[in-house]
DNA sequence: CACTATTTGTAGCATAAGCTACATTTTGGT
DNA sequence: ACCAAAATGTAGCTTATGCTACAAATAGTG
């Protein structure tokens, strides 16, 4: 089970879509836990804009990763594990963000894009785009 | 069949990953028409690192959407459309390159991350982008 | 407490992309 | 021309995400 892209057995396509997912959902429970002090399925539902079904169903996949905990009907929280992820989540959001900001993208478009440059840049661009938000 | 993200029906996770797949296949296949004059399952295997049998399959899918022309056993093509799909990609993506080039990211590392990166930037940032590398 | 509305779960279907194993077609070499 | 190698195709299975429909549990209200 090594996240490290170009694995040897299954699945594929750079970083995987399931570890995206895994990363967009643990910082959207903690997005919800901080602010509402609880996390259910419907605040998920309602953040993505899918079906409960399909919350429901990764959420499983996500406690079996153990990033997640979860009981029927009851509110998800994170594991150690899933909190740590969501830092991490969070910090590289923040950063991509901020730089495009920086940059000159208007708020609204940062944020969109942001979302999806997460997943997607090296240590090395992030550091890069960090030093640039910063002095330069 | 609209492409704006945000649809009614099915599907979803901004932006598609059929369409990043459509895109990174067209552009591949553009690459290799242009580099060997032809165009074959096999050199699409290569290039993505993955089976015979899923190259095929998209390859199949990309037909149904009129992106590529495909007979058994023969070279693959792209319909104007396609041709199209394909410049537009590739334009984002020398756009992308450039600017994380330009913003002092190594070489290799910059080819990786634009990879990722050219199917999530909107047009906004794209000209952000563009004219960064620019002029400044 | 009961009844309804909301939330969550389960069943079952679709599409996309990944794979292996096996069949078929092309290609290449003698 | 023939036979083996390489390239493609097909069948069939997996996982991940999407949905609708229906069932069950929780919550809210009179």
């Amino acid at each position: 089970m090594k996240p490290t892209s170009s694995s040897a057995s299954h699945q594929r396509t750079r970083k995987d879509h399931a570890t995206e997912a895994a990363e967009d959902y643990v910082e959207a429970i903690d997005d919800v836990l901080q602010s509402k002090g609880e996390c259910r399925v419907d605040d998920l539902r309602k953040h993505f804009s899918v079906s409960h079904v399909t919350v429901s169903r990764v959420l499983s996949r996500l406690q079996r990763e153990g990033l997640v905990r979860k009981e029927a009907y009851r509110p998800v929280t994170l594991t150690k594990k899933g909190k740590r992820l969501a830092d991490q989540s969070r910090e590289r959001h923040q950063i991509v963000l901020e730089f495009l900001k920086k940059l000159g993208v208007s708020e609204e478009v940062a944020e969109m894009d942001a979302e999806g440059i997460e997943h997607h840049v090296s240590d090395e661009t992030l550091e890069v785009m960090r030093r640039f938000s910063d002095g330069n």
